[in-house]
DNA sequence: CGGCAATGCGCC
DNA sequence: AAACGGCGCATTGCCG
């Protein structure tokens, strides 16, 4: 961090919803306007600007930090910051741009630290109180037009609460700069790849879209009457009135998740229900069937993407704002607003034409034939949701270069171990062939057993991260035993990867020696350093990972309850709340392994920027890029590149490779 | 009416 | 001799 720097904060009104819109939209939208802005320099003065005065000649002292280039400018989410400044300050009232590099965002370092994002909780969290919650609520108030009179409030007395409001936001964020610091090492330079790609974008094709919700509109309304009429007026949406109907209707259930019902709607069609998991007969009513058949399809949250999609589009006709730096523990990014980090992938239960092209299926849907469609495809609003990736699109002259990383947390899992035998099946052979055949002591290829080979795939996949064997069977084995689940289980972790399980045993053995003697301590490369307020884990790659708040625990063994032993825990922010969280084994892999494969792929993007193949996109083992055909070769070379650390553990990296104008999986 | 928790769903 | 993965958003239902 440069010594001299300010934090600010604006406050704003709009006719937009900044929620959906996010960040840009927000910022570009007309209605849109500042009511207040407030920062507090290096030195420590604060300054509240009056709104109605926001030129730059009105306002010499903010003037001269804007042309200071030492200064930078601190905010909590600067990309709302960024785009208010750049699409308000820049083109109403003529300020200079500020570049990327000239911002700091504590929101992004709070998060690589493992701490909340969310600005009251972070502050109540580093004991600097909750946030101004009447002051908030002024803010809220005069943040949206009046509903009756369709315009802002402008009273004197709400522009003072507000800017006070915004003055106290500042004081908690300079607090939380003087605590968190900087970015460590090169997160600076991956954050601004970050925003470089959230303020390129990518372009959505609209027409599809209003194709699709054409569909969608059309399929509905019959299958919500329907509904309506089987269940005595309930919305496919209402759950636990649908569990109550079903009940009264024949049909006990104790969950509607989609794995229940399937379950269920399945053992009707065989001939009886299995011995040791329904309990009690099963008679599936062709009321409830129906009536959980329309809930499959009308209660679909994919297709909530489509208004999504619009929403955030910006005038230039591409999305901005999709992805969250740090989003996840160990630094993958997170998905917003229309979540494209969760696209369901098409193919598997999309009707009856399972080999049709994203081409042929985008087609029918443009076409607005539903028949058609339902014949090719099945299903209309499942046809639409299995296409809905293809909204997004590259521009008319360009295409998408899209790379994945094949299998690339079993491969890293077993590289850090050491388990380099096992990973040969994955260069030289069928990885989860040769998983089954360990599993079932019999010969496994893809052709004539695929049953036996799903299985090794889950086990390959399922494993590494100290899985028992309740969970391998309730995800991927309902009907087998639970001795079979834990046959898979110790087929993994005594024949194909020992290493593996002494790579759980080994982290934890290190990181809680690292707590419990303030000491750093190393495995296999892997080194937990005590840091104050943290215990980070440095990765091989030179990157941290942050545990914040760790703790001495003693730990009574499953087996012994008086063989206490030394562990510990840290704080996590989960489902709105910080929790306190054993660091067992199985989680530290599982964040190590992530952690690098997600600097294997930022290794790639930057190689990728570096020679002007940008990226639009990128969904934690996969890059999207927006270029030329004539690029591709270069993007598979640079994609398979990797850096020297990943050498000497000798990760071997492949990618499946894709050229389309149209996102697909 | 908005905020919040719980639940469900999609992907990696 | 052992184990709880992550994420965001939509919806409902409850609360104030």
């Amino acid at each position: 961090m440069s010594k001299k720097w300010i934090c600010l904060d604006f406050e704003t009104a709009s006719g937009c919803d900044l929620k959906k819109a996010g960040a840009y939209v927000y910022a570009e939208n007309p209605t849109t306007e500042i009511t207040a802005l407030c920062y507090v320099t290096h030195y420590g003065y604060g300054y509240e600007l009056d709104p109605a005065k926001l030129s730059p000649e009105d306002n010499p002292g903010l003037l001269a930090e804007v042309n200071d280039p030492e200064v930078m400018f601190v905010a909590h989410n600067a990309a709302f910051e960024r785009a208010i400044w750049r699409e308000i300050m820049v083109k109403r009232f003529n300020w200079p741009d500020i570049p990327i590099e000239r911002w700091h965002c504590t929101m992004a370092v709070a998060l690589m630290k493992g701490l909340p994002a969310k600005l009251d909780v972070l502050s109540t969290v580093l004991g600097f109180g909750g946030k101004d919650m009447e002051g908030n609520k002024v803010a809220l108030g005069l943040s949206k037009f009046n509903k009756k009179t369709g315009m802002l409030d402008h009273s004197p007395a709400l522009i003072r609460r507000t800017s006070a409001y915004c003055m106290d936001d500042v004081e908690k964020e300079v607090k939380v700069l003087r605590r968190t610091h900087n970015f460590y090492g090169g997160e600076r330079k991956v954050w601004e790849m970050d925003q470089r790609i959230n303020d390129r974008g990518i372009r959505i094709d609209d027409k599809y879209v209003h194709a699709c919700m054409g569909v969608v509109q059309r399929a509905l309304p019959p299958l919500l009457t329907r509904f309506s009429e089987l269940t005595g007026g309930l919305k496919p949406t209402q759950g636990e009135k649908l569990k109550g109907w079903l009940s009264a209707n024949g049909l006990e259930i104790d969950s509607l998740n989609k794995e229940t019902v399937s379950r269920l709607m399945g053992e009707e069609l065989e001939d009886g229900p299995d011995s040791d998991q329904i309990t009690q007969p099963i008679t599936m009513p062709p009321v409830c069937r129906e009536a959980l058949y329309i809930r499959g399809l009308a209660a679909s949250a994919s297709v909530k993407k489509l208004p999504a999609m619009l929403a955030c589009q910006g005038s230039d006709g591409r999305a901005r704002g999709l992805m969250q730096y740090h989003g996840a523990g160990p630094g993958r990014w997170a998905g917003r607003i229309l979540q494209p980090h969760n696209f369901p992938r098409a193919g598997l239960d999309v009707g009856d034409n399972q080999t049709a092209s994203p081409d042929e299926l985008m087609a029918a849907i443009m076409e607005g034939d539903d028949s058609y469609l339902r014949m090719v495809f099945g299903e209309p609003i499942e046809a639409v949701s299995a296409g809905l990736r293809h909204a997004l699109v590259s521009d008319e002259d360009k295409t998408f270069l899209i790379a994945d990383f094949k299998t690339i947390e079993a491969r890293v899992v077993l590289a850090v171990a050491g388990q380099h035998d096992a990973l040969k099946s994955f260069t030289e052979g069928d990885p989860y062939s040769a998983m089954a055949e360990k599993i079932f002591h019999t010969p496994v290829n893809k052709k004539d057993q695929p049953e036996l080979r799903q299985t090794g795939k889950n086990t390959i996949l399922g494993c590494g991260f100290q899985m028992g064997a309740p969970k391998f069977q309730m995800r991927y084995c309902p009907k087998e035993t639970i001795e079979f689940a834990q046959s898979c289980i110790d087929a993994y972790r005594k024949d194909l990867a020992p290493k593996v399980v002494e790579l759980w045993y080994g982290l934890e053995r290190a990181a809680t020696e690292a707590v419990w003697s303030g000491e750093p301590q190393e495995y296999n490369g892997i080194v937990y350093i005590p840091e104050g307020e943290w215990l980070t884990c440095l990765l091989p790659s030179g990157r941290k990972l942050w545990y914040y708040g760790p703790q001495k625990t003693m730990k009574p063994m499953p087996w012994d309850i008086n063989d206490v032993r030394p562990g510990w825990s840290h704080l996590t922010y989960k489902a709105g709340r910080l929790i306190r969280r054993d660091a067992y084994g199985g989680l530290l892999t599982e964040n190590v392994v992530q952690g690098m494969a997600r600097d294997l792929l930022v290794h790639c993007v930057f190689l990728c920027e570096h020679e002007q193949i940008p990226t639009v996109l990128t969904v934690h083992d996969e890059n999207v890029c927006e270029s030329h055909t004539e690029r591709a070769k270069l993007f598979r070379e640079l994609m398979t590149n990797t850096p020297d650390w990943a050498k000497q553990y000798k990760i071997p990296v492949e990618i499946d490779f894709m050229q389309a104008d149209r996102y697909r999986k």
